[in-house]
RNA sequence: UCCCCAGUAGCUCAGUCGGUAGAGCAGGUGGCUGUUAACCACCGUGUCCGUGGUUCGAGUCCGCGCUGGGGAGCCA
């Protein structure tokens, strides 16, 4: 017989269907003449209740089965007759896959997530955890499909980079030299004798290589892994995690916002509809306010407002900030929370930033202090989005990069494009972690991706 | 990297004024029951993060270190 998965038995409308399925054991309750046992085999967040006879074969190692022991099972689907399920299948044959010692570390009860954390490699198998891992590979979809379904192409750009700046933080080194290799040079490894001929890193980005297929393929997207060997130490930042990068060619800073805003519509909207039961769980035990937060970012204006306007809502509101508010500074954590929490309680995006805070391949405006640049900031997770009007005006990036003393032969081939054919183009980063944290309520980035990497810790 | 907080049983925590550690859950045994984080009775559990100090005496006070968390910066 073939093997159903839970989720699909628990769609059905009638008893008396045959199944066999398999599955880990969340909980036992024993009667007199017969066991409940409670099966989960991560395909939905919902146990199938199974109710095996004493009269079963092996009844005695049935009792035996222990919190994440696994089991196949072979029975008919009944309704009920208790509270709280629709379905339960009474068993006619079990057999034991394997029984878990008593040592294994999920209780039946409420765990930290600093705890489960130190059991990375387990934590999947809880109601939560199983939750948000499904959320992930749902939204991946989700990602996929806007695009598609806006004519984007996807792009796989490459992790490893020979790029020395791509100006978005610090790096990690990839090399074939051994540590105590004696090829150095003035003191320096000597690049030269390393795999590639030159120093090499792992990307913080992909836009560059996203840039030149957008202005070939016109509008295209990358999705994939990024790195940041940043000493960060907070709940938003991991040193790997993953980002959603489109660049669209003929597109301005206005249509750039649209896109941005439509984008996470489509991603908050699409997980309410697809994901309703794992989404309940957050609902009621993560976030109270979820539910509401949700609709807000999937259906209100997001509010569009330029940098200055910005300043000046943040040095008229009255309130004491740690930092002060000031033309030409960076927006602070808390001047952004007061906008999006506070002053206006939805998604605001800021757009025109001070162009010396910025990096070079912003397109400068025509007021020459300030770039085409645009932040979308989330109430509860700060910045989600980050993105920009390229430069495309050979003269002006050149001078742009003379300016931030960025040498030109390195990127002679980004230069390329501004040469042959170029176009207003634009483009943004999502952070996916930080979109899986927005639509879940889950306050820590490290408990949005399986198995995180942070500064001094890579157990898994 | 900086600032703040925490570290006690397998897990979640309590521990008074400095006087030699205890509760729930989990586990074991028995009972009961179409049960729902089942219930009832009984049973065991400790490098009190490490290290140095103060003290007659330190889980408790002080120094240093380690680990974890929160905030800041960097950013997605």
């Amino acid at each position: 017989m073939k093997r159903t998965k839970i989720i699909e038995i628990l769609k059905s409308d009638v008893p008396g269907d045959k199944f066999f399925f398999k599955g880990w054991v969340r909980t036992r309750r024993d009667s007199k003449t017969f066991s409940f046992i409670e099966i989960n085999d991560g395909s939905c967040l919902k146990n199938i209740q199974v109710v095996a006879d004493d009269t079963l074969e092996h009844y005695e190692d049935i009792k035996k089965l222990t919190t994440g022991s696994a089991i196949a099972v072979t029975g008919t689907l009944i309704e009920s007759r208790g509270k709280g399920q629709k379905w339960e299948i009474q068993a006619e044959k079990a057999e034991i896959i394997s029984i878990a010692p008593d040592t294994y570390p999920l209780q039946k009860k409420r765990h930290t997530d600093e705890f489960l954390r130190t059991i990375a490699h387990l934590r999947p198998r809880t109601n939560k955890y199983g939750a948000a891992f499904r959320i992930r590979s749902e939204l991946s979809y989700a990602v996929h499909k806007f695009f598609r379904d806006r004519g984007f192409r996807y792009l796989h750009s490459p992790i490893i980079t020979g790029s020395d700046c791509e100006g978005a933080g610090e790096m990690f080194r990839v090399t074939t030299l051994a540590p105590d290799s004696p090829s150095k040079k003035d003191g320096k490894p000597d690049y030269a004798q390393d795999f590639f001929g030159k120093e090499t890193n792992l990307t913080v980005s992909g836009q560059l290589s996203a840039e030149m297929f957008a202005l070939s393929l016109g509008d295209v997207y990358t999705f994939g892994p990024t790195f940041r060997a940043e000493n960060s130490n907070t709940r938003r930042h991991a040193a790997e995690f993953w980002m959603v990068e489109p660049e669209m060619a003929f597109c301005d800073l206005t249509e750039n916002m649209e896109i941005a805003e439509a984008f996470i519509k489509y991603l908050s909207s699409y997980v309410m509809e697809e994901c309703p039961e794992d989404l309940e769980l957050f609902a009621k035990f993560v976030d109270k306010t979820l539910m509401r937060t949700l609709e807000n970012i999937a259906s209100s204006e997001y509010v569009r407002l330029p940098y200055k306007a910005a300043v000046k809502i943040l040095n008229r509101s009255g309130k004491k900030f740690d930092y002060p508010v000031d033309f030409g500074k960076d927006l602070q954590s808390e001047h952004e929370r007061h906008l999006t929490e506070k002053h206006f309680k939805k998604p605001v995006i800021v757009y025109d930033y001070p162009k010396d805070i910025k990096p070079f391949y912003m397109r400068v405006n025509d007021d020459g202090e300030t770039v085409a640049a645009m932040d979308v900031l989330v109430p509860g997770v700060g910045e989600i989005i980050g993105g920009s009007q390229r430069e495309e005006r050979l003269d002006v990036l050149k001078s742009r990069m003379n300016e931030m003393g960025l040498s030109q032969e390195n990127y002679w081939w980004y230069l390329d494009t501004r040469k042959f054919g170029t176009v207003p183009h634009s483009g943004f980063g999502l952070g996916f972690e930080r979109l899986i944290m927005l639509v879940t309520g889950i306050r820590n980035i490290r408990d949005v991706i399986p198995f995180p990497r942070t500064p001094n810790s890579i157990e898994f």
